[in-house]
RNA sequence: GCCGGGGUGAUGGAAUUGGUAGACGUGCCGGACUCAAAAUCCGGUGCCAGAAAUGGCGUGGGGGUUCAAUUCCCCCCCCCGGCACCA
């Protein structure tokens, strides 16, 4: 062994290694049990960031750490090539976002490369080839045709200045990011998959989910929300609307139907447009609805405007005359478009009717509380506790008792009827986008939508384009769109938009089992492999990604291609890579943030930091908060520059040390340089024992007492970081038990043949233990200790029982909780015998100053609480 | 606004099933080595009082359950993720 740790040797010769092995190749045959590692496949963006290197090490642990524990494994990579950060690239710098999106891959996969990751690389995908996505429209035809996607119109963020539609992260403050033009919302055709008619089975079938958090399962359950409650028809006031008809809504809360004061519709609700036609007023409101962006987050916390329609509608129960209103919060796109409004129980009602002066009616009464229309109380929407009151014959029903008996009344007057309905809504995945993938439709003014034929696909978008920010690019290139109806023959136009992107991550999981199938979207590789047994990536996607991906696996399923109904069986979700920010105030309030690498931090005589300066220039900087390495607040740390000065190894052993997977994690370059430290030390102790010759690891034989505590710590830490690595996945604190293993192995001294053993064992496991964390040190370790041996074929130490059998333990004393001493004793005492020692402790007499214990409470091999 | 998560020394974090709060790392203080510095090694380090022994306090704030609470329950504050066209 090299006397010094240099990890740049060592990691090029082991990834050579692992390189001329093909040691990371997954084969189908194998009589090993399967396991499918898979890390959420990275956006090429350009270079590999702190997040990144984070997921594929957690990805990476497992892989090698189920390897040694005898698993057939398999870990892909690909890349998730399509999405709008390309076109902004090309808008940028002018570059076609293909030939921008492929040299970034070169890139990053050369990056990818140098983390040393035992990634089976034959199964590269890249979701921007037609012969990738060629599969997803090739399912798409079959989806359409079964009536699982089908067209309607659906709100956008309209740019009127650059005539093009915005994605939500480019309406900034309600206005376009480049033209600084105010957004609006219009409505335009799309395509939509039918989620909706999955969303039984995607809330019911969370319940197989045992290897996924509670929170992810949790919020998906809320999400998709389920409910159960009433359809009611409002009947038409003919007087004022001049028609016959209902105003159809939908709520949880029949209970509290006989508290209904009015009614409120979308701005592009029929009745809205009717009325607005005699009210220019009322016209000028509806524009002004229609002003703003499409997210939900900005229609909840708008401020809440409405405006009366001097239109009424009946109530279905008691034939009372309700006006409808036109109100900013109530959205076409979902429902009806119309909610019934119930103040005196709705909070947001409650405060509609304040602002516009309507009646609050009181139809809901808990015991004891007193209703009052002057401020809101939380009680007024409590279903478990209310009753009926000013109700009529309803009153004094409970809840259930009153959703029972208001909808059937509502039935037997077919005014409507108990619904269940979700949350969900269908997923619309048209875009107005160039890069992405075409949606393969042909538009004929005889036949209509007509899918493209089998042996037309794929439609294969063009690479040359000019993006110029404006419109829709392939909208502007009739080679692109002109084409013939493949039903008819006669002249026809090709759809134009293209598919959102996360349809590409829905069921690329599947696609790395048959990544070279030039017959089908997978073939039967997919059923050897599927489901995942361990998915990894941020918690961002928690609801969005997951749930689709969840939904394709049950679509391809129903067309035979995979088996099982989910794609994921274990789920972990890992927490974000944060560091501190600096800055300096500019003129006009904007802030220039400044890289942690140019900035040096004064701490105090404890180390508290006391302020920042600037390198270059010796002058104070602000010290902003510590937040998610970002561009935008110049704090992200380049993982190139950690693995140039460092190396890979100590790059991965950083990311699982500083935090356990699921929290963020804080960067701190002291940290990095003390998981250097960390390594230089394995490697110094090791190569210091195998230049005295390396020797056969302990087998049996008498050792010392000092030789027997090692050897008692060594097979307790195998355990616990056995137990970390597979059933808690906390690397973190698996780390940290080797690191005191070795610190305990620092302690020994004794060079005696037998101790020498002893030494060996302890640095063979130590290598091993730590391969799935710093595989490249551990190679080099293990050439030391045991030349003629491979490490990639070694198994994970293994417990040695006898090892850990000890006579005595310590007992915690306390006296009315409070921690008081402790005591050495044997194993096998039994209660009788701990209480009597306990009572006998000097300190314990002392704390007790003669008191006369009322309770004894002995928790074995623990404590003993003496209650006085 | 709605849904989900988090808050522990100077600092990142540990405490796995309600049972010794602060493992391990960083920083800081002291020492060894050195002409000196860096690197390395050794020791100390929750806060308050005390010379010490020791005692009290302490897991965002307030309350509760329990022999015992970072852990369970209720209320409040702050921070983060998601909200359907960022990925």
């Amino acid at each position: 062994m090299q006397q010094d740790y240099q990890p740049r040797n060592i990691e090029a010769a082991a990834q050579q290694h692992w390189d001329n092995t093909q040691a990371f190749r997954a084969a189908e045959q194998s009589d090993k049990p399967k396991y499918y590692c898979l890390s959420m496949f990275p956006y090429p963006s350009g270079k590999l960031h702190m997040g990144h290197v984070r997921n594929y090490t957690i990805g990476d642990v497992l892989s090698r750490y189920h390897r040694m524990k005898g698993f057939n494994v398999m870990q892909p990579m690909g890349w998730d090539a399509f999405g709008l950060p390309a076109e902004n690239a090309a808008l940028a710098n002018n570059v076609p976002p293909a030939a921008w999106t492929y040299s970034n891959i070169d890139y990053m996969k050369k990056q990818l490369k140098s983390l040393g990751l035992g990634v089976d690389w034959s199964r590269e995908v890249t979701t921007c080839t037609p012969a990738y996505y060629r599969w997803e429209q090739w399912l798409f035809t079959r989806l359409f045709k079964k009536g699982i996607i089908y067209k309607k119109t659906s709100s956008v963020n309209w740019d009127p200045e650059d005539q093009t539609v915005l994605a939500n992260e480019q309406v900034i403050d309600g206005r376009g990011w480049r033209s600084g033009a105010l957004v609006e919302k219009r409505d335009i055709p799309m395509y939509f998959f039918r989620i909706t008619q999955y969303a039984e089975e995607l809330l019911a079938d969370l319940d197989q989910l045992d290897g996924w958090p509670e929170q992810v399962k949790t919020m998906q359950r809320n999400w998709i929300g389920k409910s159960y409650g009433c359809d009611v028809h409002f009947p038409y006031d003919k007087a004022s609307i001049g028609s016959e008809g209902v105003l159809k809504v939908y709520t949880t809360r029949p209970d509290t139907l006989m508290g209904v004061t009015y009614v409120a519709v979308a701005a592009e609700h029929p009745l809205a447009t009717q009325a607005a036609a005699q009210k220019p007023e009322l016209a000028a409101f509806i524009a002004e609805c229609k002003r703003g962006g499409t997210a939900e987050a900005d229609i909840a916390t708008m401020e809440k405007k409405g405006m009366d329609t001097g239109l009424f509608v009946t109530h279905p129960l008691n034939g009372e005359k309700l006006p409808v209103w036109v109100a900013n919060y109530v959205l076409m796109g979902y429902g009806e478009g119309a909610v019934m409004a119930v103040p005196a129980h709705d909070e947001r009602d409650f405060e509609f009717a304040q602002k516009y002066e309507l009646p609050i009616k009181q139809s809901i009464a808990v015991k004891e509380q007193s209703f009052s229309n002057a401020a809101w109380q939380d009680w007024y929407a409590d279903k478990e506790h209310g009753i009926c009151v000013n109700s009529g014959k309803y009153d004094g029903l409970d809840f259930q008792a009153a959703f029972d008996a208001i909808s059937s009344d509502l039935q037997s007057k077919s005014l409507g009827q108990k619904r269940t309905q979700f949350r969900l809504r269908d997923w619309g995945i048209s875009r107005q986008r160039y890069w992405g993938c075409p949606i393969p439709i042909i538009h004929c003014t005889q036949c209509g939508d007509v899918p493209v034929p089998e042996d037309q696909l794929p439609v294969v978008l063009p690479e040359q384009v000019t993006i110029t920010g404006t419109g829709s690019p392939l909208a502007k290139m009739p080679e692109f769109f002109e084409c013939a109806c493949p039903k008819c023959g006669s002249k026809a136009r090709r759809e134009t938009d293209t598919m959102d992107t996360f349809v590409e991550s829905s069921w690329y999981y599947a696609r790395y089992t048959s990544p070279d199938c030039t017959t089908s979207m997978v073939d039967e590789r997919a059923k050897q492999w599927l489901p995942v047994d361990q998915y990894i990536g941020g918690i961002e996607h928690a609801i969005l990604h997951l749930l689709y991906a969840r939904f394709f696996h049950k679509l391809m399923r129903d067309e035979g291609l995979v088996q099982g109904d989910e794609p994921f069986k274990n789920l972990l979700t890992q927490g974000m890579v944060i560091a501190p920010t600096f800055y300096r105030e500019q003129e006009g309030s904007k802030k220039l943030w400044i890289n942690p690498a140019e900035v040096d931090v004064k701490t105090d005589e404890r180390g508290r930091p006391v302020g920042a300066t600037l390198l270059a220039d010796g002058q104070p900087v602000i010290i902003g908060g510590t937040e998610k390495m970002s561009k935008s607040k110049n704090n992200g740390v380049d993982p190139q520059a950690i693995i140039d000065e460092f190396g890979a190894d100590t790059a991965r052993l950083f990311m699982m040390f500083a935090a356990p997977p699921e929290q963020s994690l804080e960067w701190s370059d002291s940290g990095v340089e003390g998981s250097f430290r960390f390594l230089k030390r394995v490697w110094k102790a090791t190569h210091d024992h195998v230049e005295q010759g390396v020797v056969p690891a302990y087998q049996r034989g008498e050792l010392s007492a000092a030789a027997k505590a090692l050897r008692l710590q060594l097979h307790q830490t195998i355990q616990k970081v056995d137990d970390d690595l597979g059933r808690r996945k906390t690397f973190n604190t698996a780390i940290a038990a080797n690191m005191e293993l070795l610190n305990a192995l620092g302690k020994f001294d004794e060079q005696t043949p037998y101790a020498r053993t002893v030494a060996q064992e302890v640095l063979e496991a130590i290598a091993l233990m730590l391969n799935p964390i710093v595989p490249h040190l551990s190679h080099a370790l293990w050439a030391g200790l045991r030349p003629a041996d491979d490490l990639l074929a070694q198994p994970f130490p293994k417990v040695d029982a006898s090892a850990l059998v000890q006579d005595e333990i310590e007992i915690v004393l306390q006296v009315n909780g409070k921690l008081r001493g402790s005591l050495t004793v044997a194993k096998t005492a039994d209660k009788a015998t701990l209480e009597q020692l306990a009572l006998a402790h000097e300190a314990v007499q002392k704390h007790l100053a003669g008191a006369v214990p009322k309770k004894i409470i002995v928790v074995p091999g623990r404590l003993i609480n003496i209650v006085a």
